[in-house]
DNA sequence: GTCTATATTAAGATAGAC
DNA sequence: GTCTATCTTAATATAGAC
């Protein structure tokens, strides 16, 4: 990876930020100039296509994040230890559960791109619904469980974006191998 | 109830419509003034202090509609019937999960009133543990059983609004009075 | 109480200098 | 590649007729 591109990756990840936090009608062109540290007219030249550009990259950067912390549900280790790795990469991705996810968002707007957000649910449920099969988890069982699963971590972020208590969040992840690979539990 | 308080809490729910779909920044008065059926003139007459009392008059009546869910919780009934109870109401009121959550909605915005969404969820909290405590759960157990049984139901929402799929949403609130009764799910 | 018309501000976007 | 300056459109809000 060039320089360049890393800092590139600083700038998308700077935007997201503000996404994460305003969502799409609240991130407007002046407070994404501020947060990247750049004149509108900067931000221009480096995404020509405007805001539409600039939340095409952010999402794109945040897949790619996300792929790469799904990564480990496909490996060929024991269920249970892929999903405390998945786990883990989860937690560094939503640091502690303070860092609001993006999905949400961008669901919570005008042009709210539900394609894209349904494709990264589903992506997630994918990884989940893997481990939890390789698990011995029945075929319906184990959508179940992924849901659930994502249902727990989701419903964790909303708790600590609204209330700021992480505790929820904390036991969805805590809880997420047990919840992927104990039948008893599904 | 008047007639006209009825009237004027039809025209409440038809605006806080708009704010679950397209969030704060995204209802803009000319979005409100058409999902309600008159001229922003007359939505400024109606609401002098614009936006903000417009918000304030949604998130009111959502606060209303949801003491009034979240009763039977403190009823003097058997705990598993109260939670059957509340699912219920809670089912009616989101819709079976395909109406998005006010709460979501207005947490991702420019002034996000956190201390608002903090509050809502605390009620919802507080009577969750109220049955899970009633049912036997220790203080600590009561507690916790609450707040997952919210993530559950608040992830539910997400995937609902992302995906359209129901089934988490619609097993959160099915296995509500197992989860805040039975001690071994917790 | 609802409307048309209008003022004011902010947002999205572009042109051209350096 | 970044800046200042500017254009266009849309958003919030108000005035005053009916």
């Amino acid at each position: 990876m060039k320089p360049d591109a890393s800092k590139h990756e600083d700038l998308v990840d700077a935007l997201g930020d503000v996404f994460r936090r305003y969502g799409n009608e609240g991130s407007s062109i002046a407070r994404l100039s501020e947060a990247a540290g750049l004149k509108r007219s900067s931000l221009y030249h480096r995404f020509p296509g405007g805001k539409e550009e600039i939340v095409e990259a952010v999402v794109d950067r945040a897949a790619e994040r996300y792929e790469v912390v799904l990564a480990p549900a496909f490996s060929d280790g024991p269920p249970r230890e892929r999903a405390a790795q998945v786990a883990k990469g989860l937690d560094d991705y939503y640091r502690n559960g303070l860092r609001p996810c993006l999905l949400i968002a961008l669901t919570v707007s005008d042009d709210g791109d539900r394609s894209l957000a349904g494709s990264c649910i589903e992506a997630w449920a994918t990884a989940f619904t893997r481990i939890a099969a390789d698990a011995g988890f029945s075929p319906v069982a184990a959508e179940a469980a992924a849901m659930d699963a994502i249902a727990a971590i989701e419903g964790g972020l909303v708790i600590s974006s609204t209330s700021g208590k992480t505790a929820a969040y904390e036991r969805a992840l805590a809880t997420l191998p047990d919840r992927l690979t104990n039948p008893k539990d599904a």
